[in-house]
RNA sequence: UGGGCUAUCGCCAAGCGGUAAGGCACAGGACUUUGACUCCUGCAUUACGCUGGUUCAAAUCCAGCUAGCCCAG
């Protein structure tokens, strides 16, 4: 059989190194590939690294590269970066809602522009170090399965995958545990086995992103009012763009207990606050939709959502209230239900889809 | 300028003669492939508006001063 030919991005860490490996031992003609995204070549040479968006380690990936004998070429992608994540994300920041960049990345840049670019040299997959399993289901659809290990799964960062993108995708790292991925690395001697993984908006390491938005888009963050629910006034804060729902540090609001953000409201410039059981809400509309399991919602569905990152999931229902907007019910009140954010849709461990939260 | 009350960490606030609670805020760390949340640690070492006095010992009692608040003007 004719060896079919895969593009790895590789970042330099541990996860798409052993990716690549993987893939050439499974028989793939694998090409590895490193994304330059943001980064100026100067600053090219980071220490940490990752299976995202992580910093780049030209020097660590061409290494591997050369360890496992497969090709190696680094592609500019920074004017596709610039466009679909960066602006994007000053942009939401602008309008109160607090952006995921990751999922915007992988979307616009990893599985389009790298993937468009690997298809025109030739390649038949992309495939990357994410924690992740691309499954075809029986009704013929491609969909997401979370990880061998729940605690690493990173499909919410991917639940905004096209059929065509996840038809031409490999995964080969979501079978295995992070411990297991560790192993093999020290296994064929790769010196990056221990690097520690990558955390933090890639493009703004100092992790001041307010700062970052204000130097990126020229505007000084026009001070506002910090207010009740009520309407009462009870302090003045630095901008909208330093907060998102839930926050409680850095607002500097002394009021004898914890105070939260419930809402930031763009048309005034109000953010508005309150105790920690007012931040909870059972409901939630999203739009920009997209559905992997399944071609389009149909009527009521029990699913369990997943509104952050890092959030367990919740059982909810969902249905639609307009073309392209779905609402869902959670059983229990979630924290924290902040615009901007994915909501990402599961059944068992099948991704059913997702989208961004209204 | 008659009477009354209060002055303790950035904010709030315990303490009532025996050698400065706590909460909030803040800082640092952990956790985390987004923002957050959460957790841990630190945070008035002679200092309790100022100046004196009483006492073995005062933030705690006394006097004066200063500032703020309230009532009566």
């Amino acid at each position: 059989m004719e060896q079919k030919k895969v593009v790895v991005g590789m970042s330099g860490g541990v996860d798409s190194s052993v990716a690549a490996y993987l893939l050439k031992k499974q028989g793939y003609d694998v090409i590895g590939v490193t994304m330059q995204i943001w980064q100026d070549e100067d600053n090219f040479t980071q220490e940490e690294s990752g299976g995202c968006c992580g910093l780049s380690a030209v020097d660590d990936a061409r290494r591997v590269a050369n360890a496992l004998e497969i090709p190696y070429y680094v592609m500019n992608f920074k004017r596709e970066f610039k466009a679909a994540v960066i602006d994007y994300f000053a942009e939401e920041y602008l309008k109160g809602h607090t952006p995921n960049p990751c999922i915007a990345c992988n979307r616009y840049v990893k599985w389009e522009s790298l993937l468009k670019r690997s298809l025109d040299i030739g390649a038949d997959y992309i495939a990357t170090g994410h924690y992740a399993r691309v499954v075809q289901l029986e009704n013929g659809r491609f969909t997401l399965q979370k990880s061998a290990t729940a605690a690493k799964d990173q499909t919410y960062a991917l639940y905004n995958l096209t059929q065509y993108q996840l038809s031409h995708t490999l995964m080969p790292v979501g079978e295995y545990t992070k411990e297991e991925i560790r192993e093999i690395a020290k296994g064929i001697n790769l010196r990056i086995a221990n690097k520690p993984d990558s955390q933090e908006i890639c493009f703004i390491p100092d992790k001041d992103y307010a700062k970052f938005i204000t130097d990126y888009t020229g505007e000084t963050p026009k001070e506002g009012n910090f207010v009740t629910p009520d309407g009462k006034i009870i302090g003045k804060h630095k901008g909208i763009i330093h907060y998102t729902v839930g926050q409680r540090k850095g607002l500097n609001l002394a009021m004898g207990h914890p105070v939260f953000v419930l809402a930031i409201r763009p048309e005034t410039g109000e953010v508005v606050i309150g105790n920690s059981d007012e931040v909870y809400s059972d409901k939630l509309q999203a739009g920009n939709l997209n559905f992997m399991a399944i071609e389009d919602l149909e009527g009521e569905m029990t699913v369990d959502a997943k509104i952050r990152y890092s959030h367990k999931g919740s059982k909810c229902t969902v249905r639609k209230i307009k073309e392209d907007t779905v609402e869902c019910i959670f059983e229990e009140p979630q924290r924290a239900i902040t615009p901007g954010q994915a909501v990402v849709f599961y059944q068992g461990d099948i991704v059913i889809g997702g989208g961004t939260i209204l």
